[in-house]
RNA sequence: GGGCGUUUAGCUCAGUUGGAAGAGUGCUUGGUUUGCAACCAAGAUGCCGGGGGUUCAAAUCCCCCAACGUCCA
């Protein structure tokens, strides 16, 4: 069975008829008899441009937004929609993606699992998204944008549970009063089209909603998942219907202000006042105006509409597209030559874009992000960087946090952001300076790349354009452009590399998902009761009783050593390895039988304790644990919480928790943060860090359903990472710092004692590693770092208040005194080489000199050096030494009668054999070297012998 | 998380096939000129990121580690 036809009343009152698409084969309703195309096709062009199809919307840029989003959510609200406040873009929430890409990933993926409660059923939101996959587009397309706020109103239904708020029927007559009734467009104007989607292991019915030839809503009914033995067949895939069924709409808010301000691309509608800024500052006019001829306005609608049909997609061939569009264009009319075309529509792609990825980046350093070479940051990163470049492109001369200061102003006035301004025009300036510096490095390793290549060449080598962007960060038009003004006038790039190179990155991804399937630590049977956990309600418990449920062999190449047991009890209060926490040791006893406990892990419903023994099932067993142990992972686990607070209060709103780790000996925790810290720095979140231990009695721990903590907290209290399931527990300390965790913490904070902020160490560019001692360690750290004062200071025989001086004075000396070794060796040297001894001879008016020196290589090369060096003293001189298995040298000065008349390569092959070795060089100098330093005397010899002396 | 690159004098960087560690700049001294980011000469400055290996011989080739950079997810 696949998807039955949508046909609803809601249709057939408004005159809509079902009909197939010629260009799709889709199926869609439409009040028009004659269409034959959805409206969605390559023959449907736009037909708002320059004719607004949505009216009484006379504004621009923010306040046309503001003045959309308004009417939209206030007719949902009107028909008993809640209205909820938009997520954050960056989806802390989740941990398979990092932005917001829908209004529905907010709900994800426990709403839709079914395990979570909605914030409100049904509800409508505004919620600004970010996707990065079309950045490319973005600027040419007219159309793409890479921040945009999707509207839509979502509903939960439960059929079973006889909770339907509403289906189709109702949906899909709530858009259409929206758009004739809020917004006056007229039926004739709007088609559906039947368009069944899935993704992610769902489908179901879809209805997109095609306005003027821009498709401005996606209608979703999602009420199915994939499953074997489903009866309904998409795509290849077999599908069941589901326990809840959703209403998952996508309103383009940005696509409802260009149909309402009708202007050549969706650009001018959302962001006008930075388009003219920029046009300004890029002298955009003097282009136009060259050929007054043009008329823009209607050139650039033209494309716009061109561009609606034509579906530029990431990774095409730009030359190829280029000529297809100036020839369609000249058939519409518009003859531009191809000087022309690019010299407007590139500088103007740029002053596109840049407003749109200034949006993204605003929006994403607003909560929070910190820019980095991976992850989260990386994507931060490059808005930056690809804003850098087109504003260089541009030859605009403001700096990057002036023109997010403008866009803060212009674009984004009264949005709550949780970065305040300075901090984001710190970043931002930061980020410039990284740019800078990558171009400069950039431009020298450009050089040295093309060092070899002929000037008059026209082409670089693919191999050097692929590592210059994907080492160096530098792409390859901007390499053409550097090389050009190298001297390289002719270099061009190759028509269609780009695509290349986006294809081979794809590749490199595909390879790199291959990944392993981890085994499992012990297997157990679905039926076995979840364990219990005690620790929770009382973390001092150190002893209980419990009977053995599970026991059995562990499987897995980090079990720690000794550990062959796999032990599952109905109840424990040892904690298992989570949130950074390692897991608890201790001890399962029996009458008859004791066991260690090794470690304790989570296998997600199941806690296994890591045994050195088994016992049978059934077994009444006495825990005990290792509390020294647990005790100091608690103070830990309390300290990183009260450290990560006062790291937050002290360096900024931007300080969120990239990972942790507590263990024994001390405990680390991972900060996002866009510069190296100081030990100032970490003395103030020390002090601080230790006042709140002070000043703070108890700590505040409560377990709230996921609606509710979300709703109290935010989605700050995931630093952690995303928690699973329904209940979520948080640790309060004060106002100091709220995190949901499922850690082991102490009821008073005082039990930690003291925290000391050891040190910091980089992890990667824009995290900062915090490590930490606390409590008991942080004691026998004091007195670590004590006793390494104290022998030191024994060394040497001072006061430890003289140490540093005295370490600088013993280096310098150590330094010098080298120095004067070298000297004194060199001396040694010239007096050796300097006297006529017997092992100097000379012959035809060359000085030939033969003899053995008890030097290493470093020393017979200086003395070699001293002996050859004068070209007016025409030497050959052979060394030999009988340090490690024997050393051979020949050295003669150069540009000489001796170098003319004799070669040291040939005369060291002749005598190495002589220590069982070999060796080679220059005809001026070689070296060698054997195993049988008892034959050196036979060597030079065999030297002399050659010589003739 | 994966790929690639870089690491050499205080700084910016060369270093070819494994065979005598370099340039520019800065520094010191002397001279010249004393408007100079001037000129001339001499000089000092190096665990060639760390560890292991191959080799007679490693800045150079191989392996491991680290820091930094970069592209992709």
């Amino acid at each position: 069975m696949s998807m039955p036809p949508i046909d609803l009343t809601v249709f057939h009152e408004n005159g809509y008829l079902r009909k197939q698409c010629r260009v799709t084969d889709l199926w869609f309703w439409t009040t028009d008899k004659s269409r034959d195309t959805c409206g969605d096709t390559s023959e449907d062009e736009y037909t708002f441009i320059g004719k607004p199809l949505i009216k009484g919307y006379d504004m621009r840029g923010k306040s046309l937004k503001d003045a959309m989003r308004e009417s939209f959510l206030r007719f949902f609200e009107n028909v008993e929609h809640t209205r909820i406040e938009p997520y954050p873009v960056l989806a802390r929430w989740r941990d398979d993606i990092h932005l917001t890409i829908a209004s529905i990933a907010d709900f994800q993926p426990h709403v839709t699992s079914g395990e979570v409660e909605p914030p409100a059923n049904p509800l409508t939101i505004s919620q600004p998204c970010i996707r990065l996959t079309d950045v490319d587009a973005v600027g040419r397309s007219g159309r793409h944008l890479t921040t945009f706020e999707m509207m839509a109103h979502h509903v939960f239904n439960r059929p079973a549970e006889g909770k339907m708020f509403y289906w189709m029927e109702e949906c899909v007559q709530f858009c259409h009063d929206m758009f004739t009734k809020t917004f006056g467009i007229d039926s004739s104007e709007i088609t559906y089209v039947e368009n069944p989607w899935c993704g992610g292991g769902n489908a179901g019915a879809a209805v997109e909603v095609i306005v003027g030839g821009l498709e401005l809503a996606t209608l979703v009914f999602m009420n199915l998942e994939e499953h074997p033995e489903g009866d309904v067949v998409l795509k290849g895939d077999k599908y069941r219907e589901m326990p809840l069924q959703i209403i998952d709409t996508g309103y383009g808010l940005e696509r409802f202000c260009w149909a309402a301000a009708g202007t050549p691309t969706i650009y001018e509608a959302i962001y006008p006042e930075t388009v003219e800024w920029l046009k300004e500052l890029s002298g955009f006019d003097d282009i136009a105006n060259k050929w007054p001829e043009l008329n823009l306005d209607r050139v650039l609608g033209e494309m716009s509409r061109l561009n609606g049909i034509m579906n530029i997609e990431a990774g095409v061939d730009g030359e190829r597209l280029r000529s297809i569009f100036i020839d369609r264009l000249s058939q519409r009319g518009f003859v531009l030559s191809d000087e022309q075309f690019s010299s407007i529509t590139e500088p103007l792609a740029r002053i596109y874009a840049i407003p749109d990825h200034l949006h993204a980046l605003c929006n994403m350093l607003g909560d929070g992000l910190v820019p980095s070479n991976a992850k989260a940051g990386y994507l931060a990163r490059m808005m930056a960087r690809r804003t850098l470049r087109m504003r260089d492109e541009l030859g605009l001369e403001v700096t990057l946090s002036q023109l997010a200061t403008h866009h803060l102003e212009i674009n984004l006035g009264n949005s709550k952001m949780k970065q305040t301004k300075d901090g984001l025009c710190k970043i931002l300036d930061l980020e410039e300076q990284k740019y800078v510096e990558m171009l400069r490095k950039g431009g020298n390793v450009i050089l040295t790349q093309l060092r070899n290549l002929d000037k008059s060449s026209d082409s670089i080598d693919d191999e050097i354009l692929f590592k210059l962007n994907d080492s160096h960060g530098i792409p390859p038009d901007m390499v053409i452009s550097l090389a050009k003004d190298s001297g390289w006038s002719n270099v061009k790039l190759r028509i269609g590399f780009s695509a290349e190179m986006a294809e081979r990155h794809a590749l490199m991804a595909k390879n790199a998902a291959i990944s392993a399937v981890e085994k499992k630590l012990v297997d157990i049977p679905e039926t076995l009761p979840v364990t219990k956990s005690l620790y929770y309600d009382d973390v001092q418990q150190r002893e209980f009783d419990a009977s053995v449920l599970f026991c059995g062999p562990l499987n897995g190449d980090d079990l720690p050593e000794g550990a062959t047991h796999g032990i599952i009890l109905d109840r424990t209060c040892f904690y298992p390895e989570g949130g950074g926490q390692e897991g608890d040791h201790g001890s399962l006893s029996t009458d008859s039988n004791i066991r260690n406990i090794l470690d304790t892990r989570n296998t997600g419903s199941h806690i296994v304790h890591l045994s050195d023994g088994a016992f049978e099932v059934g077994d009444l067993v006495h825990g005990s644990l290792d509390w020294g142990r647990r005790k100091q992972l608690m103070d830990h686990h309390t300290s990183v919480h009260v450290v990560g607070g006062a790291a937050r209060r002290i360096l900024g709103p931007h300080i969120y928790q990239a990972g942790a780790n507590k263990s024994v000996d001390s405990a680390r925790l991972d900060i996002t943060h866009f510069n190296r810290l100081t030990r100032e720095d970490l003395d103030a979140i020390e002090s601080m860090a230790n006042e709140v231990i002070g000043q703070v009695h108890r700590t505040d721990k409560s377990e709230l359903n996921r609606k509710d903590a979300d709703n109290k907290y935010g989605f700050d209290l995931y630093q952690g990472g995303a928690p699973k399931g329904d209940m979520i527990r948080v640790l309060r300390i004060s106002d100091h710092d709220v995190q949901a965790c499922g850690g082991t913490h102490h009821d008073e904070l005082g039990q930690i004692g003291s925290i000391r902020v050891v040190r910091s160490s980089a992890v990667q560019d824009g995290v900062e590693r915090l490590h930490i001692v606390a409590g008991q360690a942080a004691l026998d750290y004091a007195r670590e770092q004590d006793d390494l004062l104290r022998r030191t200071v024994e060394i040497f025989g001072i006061n430890s208040e003289d140490l540093p001086r005295t370490a600088e004075r013993f280096f310098s000396e150590w330094k010098e005194q080298r120095k004067r070794i070298e000297h004194l060796e060199a001396e040694i040297v010239r007096i050796k080489t300097s006297g006529g001894d017997d092992s100097s001879h000379s012959k035809d008016g060359v000085r030939i000199v033969v003899m053995e020196s008890d030097g290493d290589l470093k020393q017979m090369t200086k003395m070699l050096k001293e002996l050859t060096l004068d070209i007016n003293n025409p030497t050959l001189a052979v060394l030999g030494s009988r340090v490690g298995g024997g050393k051979l040298m020949v050295a003669i000065t150069e540009d000489t009668i001796a170098s003319e008349r004799y070669n040291a390569v040939e005369l060291l092959r002749k005598i190495s054999p002589l220590i069982s070795g070999g060796g080679g060089g220059r005809p001026t100098f070689a070296q060698g070297g054997g195993s049988n330093p008892d034959g050196l005397d036979d060597a030079l010899a065999e030297a002399k012998k050659f010589l003739e002396i």
